[in-house]
DNA sequence: GATATGATTGACGTATACGTAAAGCTGGGG
DNA sequence: CCCCAGCTTTACGTATACGTCAATCATATC
């Protein structure tokens, strides 16, 4: 598909993204757009929304995702590569969307919730560090070995 | 189940193991040692065996755990939790049990393979740092916020 | 208007990682 | 000798996270 004939075989949705915003830095975006930019899959994207994860807008039918939608896919992606739950994150995005609204008593508990899930994930970076450290090990051994057969 | 009748009460593997070792430092280990330890259930330690990442030492058909299998153990419980299928785990393992064993091209494998999971790790901790990046600006927002409204 | 592209909704299938229930050895205590 | 605790295998069930059709609809070009 050529550059010239793209723009005539766009589908609703792609067509009312590209009127809004010129290219730089769009207000909207296409299922496909997301799809691509974050290498997932269509099915993974409605998924997510079934799931209650995303909520995007129609337009005959059609999804049409803001800014603010495209954050929070971005999230799902990267907590799913570091291990999450769809369910974890959800809480996570729940607590993600409300952004420090409500009254004192849920202002606190949102205080502490993050707070709990930075030292969950300083923990992990801890066994990420662990990890590393003992192939750091494996990959001296091997390249000491290879020096010493190689100079020989 | 008291001390007294514990040690009356134990199979043959529990028998075999504290045999051998001095509660201190033990060699060998049944699979309630271990899942005890790791806090995995019996099941998921057999079945990590039935996929090939565990193969200890029996005694009358009973499982047989040794310093290597509960570092394997070890191992396994760490990467799950950061995300990693058995099959990715499986092919680490692979690779930490050469330890630097075969002629240089194999080597020279082990070493490449390592730098990668090392490189794919970094990343991880790039990920988890930038979701703690966006846990600290809502944990500050909801701190502050809570501030000023009891300062009134 | 036929055709093609891209989107949608079901519905069913699949891979991973176990859970759970059933049935059977085994070794020591009473 | 029997029982019980703990181990075993076998087998079927379950939750998560999608994949894969199939049918359908809208839009846009030929």
């Amino acid at each position: 598909m050529t550059v010239a004939t793209k723009k005539a075989k766009m589908g609703a949705a792609r067509a009312f993204v590209e009127a809004h915003g010129e290219a730089e830095a769009p207000d909207f975006f296409s299922i496909s757009d997301l799809a691509d930019e974050f290498g997932v899959t269509h099915r993974a994207i409605r998924f997510y929304e079934a799931k209650g994860l995303l909520s995007p807008k129609r337009l005959n039918g059609a999804r049409i995702y803001s800014r603010r939608d495209r954050a929070r896919l971005r999230i799902i992606v990267r907590a799913k590569s570091l291990g999450y739950t769809l369910e974890d994150i959800k809480d996570y995005l729940d607590l993600y969307g409300q952004q420090g609204e409500g009254r004192i008593k849920q202002l606190e508990i949102t205080a502490a919730r993050s707070a709990k899930m930075i030292a969950e994930l300083e923990a992990k970076k801890q066994q990420i560090d662990e990890q590393i450290e003992e192939l750091r090990l494996i990959n001296e051994v091997c390249r000491r070995k290879v020096a010493k057969k190689k100079a020989r």
